[in-house]
RNA sequence: GCACCCAUAGCUCAGCUGGAUAGAGCAACGGACUUCUAAUCCGUAGGUCCCAGGUUCGAAUCCUGGUGGGUGUGCCA
């Protein structure tokens, strides 16, 4: 075999080093795992001997001496290995970390960037990700998305994949009728600039006006026509439950609120604390039957279980009924009739009333116009469709603000509004060869046992019309056929992960190969302290006002730090920093984690964050740039000034830059961007012990530790600085 | 009910596809600014890797069963 001339290559060159001295002493051959050691002293590479010893009948710890000598004999003169030593049943290499960092220095040097793949073909790769609705602004969960999205694709395109970044806007259907009827009842001809608000912004106001119009519309109906019927609920068999509910004394608490009496609202705090109570008693009960129904079999003694429950389980039963009871007394006692209306038209709305069918009956007025504007824009209406071009131009273009700010990007944009019939003449083929079927009531749909599912999915509802599968069964064609993709890739959060698994499925019934060249980049809901986001409530985190507040709190560090730097510097450093901090903080979970997001706690700027990576690469670039070194040009190492590296921490920084080709081919194989982040941060922290020892002070060292530490420094600089880019994380020169 | 995901330090998370003594950050406590930049470093303390079995020379990792949490399960999007 030929020197290795890359990293890559060596870790190739040391394993069939050690294959074939395990097959000279007439071992078989078998991939060896070549691991780091956990302690640094046993050597820098190795790999167990225990799956060997048995087909050699040898003892593990023998075993692993005798594989050493054959390499020591073997290994000797080569210039990568140091040493080669047993330690127990383990075999281990020391590496020459000056061969290591010169084959470092060289592959950085070279036309293929450092750690994009050598062997493997290129393929064609689109990536769908942001795909926003047009009916309001972009919150953090979008900001996950779009910046888990644009990484991969760049982790992808470093690696030497085509890629294209997809995004496919959700420019029509009936959420976008709801702000463009509000903005037309409610509207007065605003305009963003008139308004001064950015064109998202107050698309998604008259989203939110729609909703809480609708709400006073629905409240009203319920009122007016199930009066009767509230009534006789709340005081016949439920009404302990009723009452004794968290959201019907929450809403109560308010009630109170708006006629000021502490003792009431006193007291209402107290009851909540029952909710606690009531939650263990249940789970209590819970438990306790369970134990019961346990070990028996007959469904017929279970269900009398059941119905009949031992006295200790009647008794938590009771408890809990005594606390309702304390609760609902309370509510009965001092509630106005007024208040009791509101209570009861509240419950029936979060109980009873099913606010989707009101909203497509005809009693609703708002439901029924928005229908009607839908309908309207199908039918090409010149003055809705006016209206929709105007409004959906006032989001897109704050859209494109907001992406152009975090850096994300995208190479092909598609509208629903263009795509949404797609699919039908799939779904035509494949009814005729028998891949989906039409149903008793004429719409057509796919058995989902074909792909191990159960149940049924429809692609055409009986009068013919498509729905959403249909057209993403479309575009997906489209896209293969137009662009002869190797993977289509979808970043979408993981409660679509079901959907996913259908459309892929049916895809690949209808062509060949084509559902193992789609994935589904899956990755966990973004969470506030209290819960999921939720508009209704207002509790969203808007990304516009999210991105001002980490340059606001970056602008604050950085003037706490430099008070005499001028004010466009520290905006400058402010936006660098802040969105690093913001884009770090996203990416370093791994996409599956469902993270929650705390402004109190998650915006840091000290620790695992992303301005100490910046900070770092700042410190890297400085003791280069005082040296005289152009980091951007490139060095030209001398191997005696690459000899003198040999303090422990120098030989670690050199080990783990040479791990960056398998983190950047790990991250783009799971399409986890984490993995850079967690490079980069190891990187940093190198690098600050590095800075804080005296003794590695690298300007003050003595010739040729010093020309050594400076090619290390160029070295790190250069890494550093590609995993942050990958991470769209701007790099300073001076923090 | 069924399906999928998750459970690791007080909190938030890693743990390289089964290897050697399970790691970081935050929070707590103690120490280091005459600095190649303290957005830093060093130290102390903190663990029944949810529980019970199984596979294996070896399990946080794989399998089975349970418990707890989340998300789905539309002829909605």
């Amino acid at each position: 075999m030929a020197a290795p001339t890359t990293v890559q290559q060596l870790h190739l060159h040391l394993h069939d080093l050690a294959a074939q001295a395990v097959q000279a002493l007439g071992g078989p051959a078998v991939e060896l795992n070549l691991a780091p050691p956990p302690n640094p002293e046993m050597g820098d590479l190795g790999f167990p001997v225990f799956p060997l010893a048995k087909p050699m009948r040898k003892a593990p710890p023998a075993l692993a001496e005798e594989i050493t000598r054959e390499l020591q004999t073997r290994a000797a003169g080569d210039p990568y290995i140091a040493e080669v030593l047993a330690a127990g049943p383990y075999v281990n290499f020391r590496l020459n970390p000056a061969g290591l960092l010169r084959l470092i220095l060289h592959e950085q040097r070279s036309e293929r960037p450092f750690g994009s793949h050598q062997a493997e073909a290129p393929q064609r790769v689109m990536i769908e990700y942001s795909s926003p609705n047009t009916n309001k602004p972009q919150h953090l969960g979008h900001v996950r998305n779009n910046l888990l999205g644009h990484t991969v694709a760049n982790i992808l395109s470093f690696y030497g994949h085509d890629v294209i970044r997809a995004n496919l806007i959700n420019d029509r259907g009936i959420h976008i009728c709801k702000s463009m009827l509000a903005y037309q009842r409610f509207g007065h001809g605003e305009t963003p600039e008139r308004a001064g608000v950015k064109g998202d912004h107050l698309v998604g106001d008259y989203y939110v006006k729609f909703n809480t119009e609708f709400d006073k519309e629905a409240e009203q109906y319920a009122l007016k026509r199930f009066k009767d019927d509230l009534l006789q609920h709340v005081f016949a068999e439920e009404a302990g439950v009723f009452l004794a509910e968290p959201a019907t004394l929450a809403a109560f608490k308010k009630l109170l609120a708006q006629r000021p009496d502490p003792a009431l609202t006193q007291e209402a705090e107290r009851l909540q604390g029952h909710f606690a109570t009531l939650k263990a008693l249940q789970d209590q009960e819970k438990a306790q039957l369970n134990a019961l129904l346990k070990p028996i079999k007959d469904k017929a003694e279970r269900q009398r279980l059941t119905e009949q429950p031992p006295q200790a389980i009647l008794d938590l039963r009771h408890q809990a009924w005594t606390l309702r009871q304390e609760i609902a007394a309370f509510i009965v006692k001092h509630r106005t009739p007024e208040e009791l209306d509101r209570l009861h038209t509240l419950w029936y709305l979060s109980r009873r009333m099913d606010k989707d069918a009101y909203f497509n009956s005809d009693d609703s007025d708002l439901g029924a116009a928005a229908r009607e504007m839908l309908r309207q824009w199908e039918a090409d209406d010149p003055e809705v469709r006016a209206l929709w071009a105007t409004m959906n131009g006032w989001v897109e273009a704050g859209f494109h603000q907001t992406y152009d700010r975090m850096g994300v990007r995208f190479d092909h944009i598609d509208h629903e509004s263009e795509t949404y019939l797609l699919g039908k003449d799939l779904v035509e083929e494949g009814l005729q060869r028998g891949v989906f079927h039409r149903a008793a009531n004429g719409a057509v749909v796919f058995d989902l046992a074909k792909i191990g599912l159960s149940g049924e999915k429809a692609v055409l509802r009986p009068d013919g019309t498509s729905l959403y599968t249909t057209q993403d069964l479309g575009t997906a064609a489209r896209r293969f056929d137009n662009h002869h993709l190797d993977r289509l890739m979808y970043v979408v959060g993981d409660e679509q992960d079901h959907h996913f698994k259908v459309l892929f499925g049916i895809l690949g019934q209808l062509r060949e190969g084509w559902q193992d060249r789609c994935h589904h980049l899956s990755y966990g809901m973004v969470l506030l302290p209290h819960g999921r986001m939720k508009s209704r409530e207002g509790t969203v985190v808007d990304a516009d006002d999210l991105l001002d507040l980490m340059e606001r709190l970056a602008a604050d560090e950085v003037r706490a730090r430099y008070a005499d730097l001028d004010e466009d510097e520290i905006q400058r450093r402010a936006v660098a920093i802040g969105h690093a901090a913001l884009k770090f903080f996203l990416l370093n979970y791994s996409p599956p984690t469902s993270l929650t997001f705390d402004p109190e706690k998650s915006l840091e700027f000290t620790g695992e964050t992303g301005p100490y990576l910046q900070y770092a690469y700042a410190r890297t670039g400085s003791i280069l740039a005082k040296a005289g070194l152009d980091p951007a040009a490139d060095l030209e190492p001398d191997m005696d000034a690459l000899a003198a590296l040999t303090s422990p921490l120098e030989r670690e920084i050199i080990l783990h830059l040479a791990g960056w080709p398998a983190a950047v081919a790990w991250a783009a194989s799971k399409y986890d961007p984490s993995k850079i982040a967690g490079f980069g941060y190891q990187t940093a922290r190198l690098l600050a012990r590095f800075f804080s020892d005296p003794d590695h002070n690298v300007l003050k060292s003595e010739e040729p530790l010093r020309s050594g530490r400076l090619a290390l420094m160029w070295a790190v600089n250069r890494a550093l600085g590609v995993a942050l880019g990958l991470l769209g994380i701007q790099t300073l020169n001076e923090m």
